[in-house]
DNA sequence: TGCGTAAATGGAAATCATTTCTTTTTAGAA
DNA sequence: TTCTAAAAAGAAATGATTTCCATTTACGCA
């Protein structure tokens, strides 16, 4: 794993630096959305020290490079890693847990079809409850 | 026209005041998607004076009320007026002339079938070229 | 038609996530 | 091992958005 994500970022031209790969791991550890300010606190100690300017930078190259994604939030970069190999999916986020789940549907070809100009890029995210989640707020007491 | 933002702000317990209604009327005049800054900017002088905290809190009330729409834009708030009549629709929005149109297909019905947990909300935004801009820069020279 | 009150507004100041700047350090090719 | 461009630290700047609070205003009700 360790070694795969050197092999992508120096497909990507980006140096397999130890803060980037423990960034990159911390990311892909579990397929859950996080800050930059988070995965800060969480790294801190490790390597002497750690900027957040430099959390920052890295989460975009690297989200830029196609290896993470960006959660759509009005005021707050929050960024997932998942299924590098699969390329254009669209995520269902748990905004309880925060867990981020393939959906195997676009539906753009569809909407495609509707515009009469030319589409560029387009953004699909569907919000809800996981399952586990959602199983345990039904059965919570209220 | 006017009367019935009235009425409509009424329905959402919202005082019609003259800055409210200007700005619903001014996003209504075009479908074309519009900063704060840029609202505050188009209604200086009128109404003696308008400051842009108030710019920021009706567009604010008035998307809530769904009045209004957000863009999906990654550092920057952006609203546009569109079809007050038809709840539920996505855009497509030309990042070249900022012209929002309407998509006849949602695909949501298809996409919470794959999703095994509940479905709360989804954000569906199409970025292009519209008919119009997508022509101009096919024609021109380079 | 005039009052009273909750809502709306202005303007200054605060917030705060994100970015920029500059210097120092380091990965990795030769 | 050396060299160079990329990466990182830390402090400071940015800038869109929000908060605060005193003042004004819309509009329901008498």
């Amino acid at each position: 794993m360790h070694d795969q994500h050197s092999q992508a970022l120096k497909g990507l031209k980006l140096k397999a630096t130890p803060k980037r790969l423990a960034i990159l791991n911390l990311l892909a550890e579990e397929s859950v959305y996080t800050s930059p300010e988070e995965i800060w606190r969480k790294l801190q100690g490790k390597f002497g020290r750690l900027g957040l300017p430099t959390v920052y930078r890295n989460l975009e190259e690297l989200a830029a490079g196609g290896m993470i994604s960006k959660v759509i939030h009005p005021n707050r970069q929050l960024y997932y890693y998942f299924c590098p190999n699969r390329h254009h999916h669209h995520h269902f986020i748990c905004i309880s847990c925060r867990k981020v789940e393939d959906i195997d549907f676009c539906g753009m070809e569809e909407i495609t079809k509707n515009v009469s100009g030319t589409v560029l890029s387009h953004i699909v995210q569907v919000n809800g409850l996981c399952r586990a989640c959602s199983n345990r707020q039904e059965g919570g007491a209220s």
